[in-house]
DNA sequence: AAGTGTGAAAAGTTTCACAGCG
DNA sequence: CGCTGTGAAACTTTTCACACTT
């Protein structure tokens, strides 16, 4: 159903994409070391993979490889950055600047990867503000108004789980495409538009099961 | 002999234990709502999964519905508990207080969900201090001793990427099982020890992929 | 000789369809 | 009758093996 994505004609598995991103931060290191050739089997070792789903996963995108020889570390990292849409700047909000909204505000962790973090909202700005946020915040009530002259297509949510789904009901709304999502519920939303859920009790409940 | 007793967790598809969490916070709510019993339409809904899904991963696990009837929402409630292994409560450590880490422990998610974050370790106790963690942070020296004494088996990963793959190997050594990493590296580790990663840009990297 | 690209096989996961039970 | 439990079918993703290119 949804584990899949239409290019042409050939289906693209969204674990597929996932890797993609892995791969690029391994060739940008390589990179960065001067290399300028890699053959799959080192780059598959280096992403945790095997060589044949590395190659297959590249082919889905095209042949960028030359036989005997590998990969061109610098084309193949430039492409895949192109292919994951990173070739512009995409701004990002946060709404709900709350415990671990304000957290994640204050860790910087996405602007490090290059993203732009733009605005937060929050029912009660001044609260955020006192926990240190530095950027910008909003009252929740300017969210569409900002979404649209903006132009922003990538939220993090961070709001109670309780108003998730009523909040990203506006977001879309308002023209958000993509959803970052750290409430513990199963949003619905348009199939035009992607979550993408972060749910760090549910990750410490499977290794949960797994310690004997 | 032959024994039909195979609980083993390996002909388990690993995403059914990630919507045994789900499930249980589904009827978590449902018994909270006072309702004793629940269909697998009813329940997979709610989850958002297809019934016959929900069906066929209860079954991994065994009988509990009644034909005609559906499933008694308490006692399937707390056997999931039990099977995802929160019956006894684990203690876990958070190893790397910086930026991520000291946000995480702010926020207080884990033990929300009932998890007991015992203590924290940083190369730097008192700037993690600083950072307003108030839980007890030793330097990662004593990390063995406490992991042996406190027969600790989670430890939530938050230091530098560059330290990730030492410090994940002291951990091992140490006795611990299950590593929540939120470090941007593919940690390799034996195969008794079960890593899960928690990659907040490529998360968002993934998004980007999507919208446009 | 070295290493990619790819069809085909294998493995894994989801969905179907209906038997069987309360 | 309604709804679970389950074998088999359908579908997805990974791995293999080797032809083919530089």
């Amino acid at each position: 159903m949804e584990n899949s994505d239409k290019i042409g004609k050939v289906d693209i598995p969204k674990k597929a994409i996932y890797r993609l991103s892995i791969y690029h931060r391994c060739l940008q290191k390589l990179h960065d070391n001067g290399v300028s050739t890699v053959s799959s089997t080192t780059l598959a070792k280096a992403a945790g993979v095997k060589p044949s789903q590395l190659r297959k996963d590249l082919a889905y995108f095209g042949q960028f490889g030359t036989r005997g020889l590998g990969y061109p570390v610098e084309i193949l990292c430039s492409t895949i950055w192109e292919t994951l849409g990173r070739e512009q700047l995409q701004p990002v909000i946060l709404v709900g600047a709350g415990n671990l909204g304000s957290a994640l505000l204050r860790y910087h962790g996405f602007e490090k990867e290059g993203f732009e973090v733009v605005a937060a909202f929050d029912a009660n700005p001044d609260a955020a503000r006192s926990r240190g946020v530095t950027l910008p915040v909003f009252p929740d009530s300017d969210l569409e108004t900002f979404i649209a002259e903006h132009s922003v297509k990538l939220a993090i949510l961070c709001v109670p789980v309780e108003f998730a789904q009523a909040v990203v009901n506006r977001l879309v709304a308002a023209g958000i495409q993509g959803v970052l999502n750290f409430s513990p519920i199963v949003l619905e939303v348009p199939a035009k538009v992607t979550v993408n859920n972060v749910d760090l009790a549910l990750e410490l409940e499977h290794l949960s099961y797994f310690i004997r």
